[in-house]
DNA sequence: CCCACCATATACCGATCGGTATATTTTCTC
DNA sequence: GAGAAAATATACCGATCGGTATATGGTGGG
């Protein structure tokens, strides 16, 4: 790894906290400068494109990270409830702890803040989005076809959902600064799994 | 109602969309006086605060507004049952054309956006939710109060986790820009509220 | 070990930022 | 309807914005 390499690396990791918790516009090259202890010559040298490239860059290095780490936990279990429930364990634990020194979920601040001022940034939190949902949507499909899960589930209804809830509750464990917020609602998504996805082999005890 | 009053009416109307959409930073006063029509002197004049009372003020205003359109439809209800299905009702139908017309959650990108920018701003979001997380809690314990609800449920935790659940998905269906997510999270609410909520005189059929 | 090259620093650009002092117009009161 | 007062427009401020051209310095290949 060339020193140019670790020096593109070093910007995005300092950089990625402050852009996450002044937003795209918010941020301004000088906090960058300032950050980094570099200047805007050599933050300009390694992304060419200027402020919003390196918005993007530094949004995709951050969600890659924070999703190789979960996807690390969700692929070490076979069955589909074992996957949802490695996930709800991901974000209980993992993931708060990562919002406290990352300052903030970069999904939903990047979503809110880019949309009306950078069609770049914005695209990419909905790929981004769509794929965590598709990524619900086929441990559900995957319960379905195992016979874990109840066959007459809307497999995308319902990854779509826990995926909402899931981000209502990071946005509420941020705004109020309150993470009991994001605790109970894992806690709800576990309890719904439970009742309203895995197949009763009898309807009732 | 003087002119003056009506003038800075006037302003909180027409530039509310315009800081909803940009943000508190993203928002130039140049930006302001172009949608209005009138020159910083007169948004100066009317807000001697500068930009920040302005964005509060914008905020408080829009707020008020929607705020008083649920409570409307809301109180018109007798039973907490009513009531909720009154809120998911008014989130199906108004709310989502207001986020058309308005671009997007004053709460929601208000909140993202305020976070490590503008104490002010902030500070009235997170009251704002205390607010509408309170209003639920309420109806959840009214309902239980009158036997319609089970007795043994945390009304407090109800109501932060239906208004999770609500800007979950108002947070998807902004950024995806798919309405659907809104509703079928206010279906889901309903559900919940059916089966979690209300006693059931037998405990199975 | 040297030197060519690439990375970083410095200095600077025009534009725009939020904000204000003052001139001018409009509104309201009597 | 005249005049005081309030509201709005104009012109301008220093600071900072994102970005760039060029000078300087450090890195890595031969």
């Amino acid at each position: 790894m060339t020193k140019s390499e670790r020096t593109t690396k070093f910007i995005l990791e300092t950089v990625a906290p402050v852009f996450n918790k002044h937003g795209y516009v918010g941020t301004s090259m000088s906090e960058l400068t300032e950050a980094t202890g570099l200047t805007k010559g050599a933050i300009y040298g390694n992304f060419k494109g200027g402020k919003e490239e390196l918005a993007v860059e530094v949004f995709n290095y951050t969600v890659r990270r924070i999703m190789w780490k979960m996807a690390e936990k969700v692929n070490s279990q076979t069955t589909a409830t074992a996957k949802l429930r490695a996930i709800t364990d991901f974000y209980r634990k993992t993931y708060v702890k990562h919002m406290n020194e990352f300052g903030g979920c970069a999904i939903l601040n990047t979503g809110v803040d880019s949309h009306y001022l950078s069609p770049a940034l914005f695209q990419r939190v909905k790929e981004v989005i769509g794929k965590l949902k598709r990524n619900l949507t086929n441990i559900v499909k995957e319960g379905m076809e195992s016979g874990e899960f109840r066959p007459d589930l809307d497999a995308k209804l319902v990854g779509s959902r826990i995926y909402a809830m899931i981000q209502g509750s990071i946005f509420l464990t941020t705004t109020l600064e309150e993470g009991d917020h994001l605790i109970d609602m894992m806690n709800q998504i576990d309890r719904m799994v439970e009742r309203d996805l895995i197949a009763q082999t009898q309807p009732q005890e």
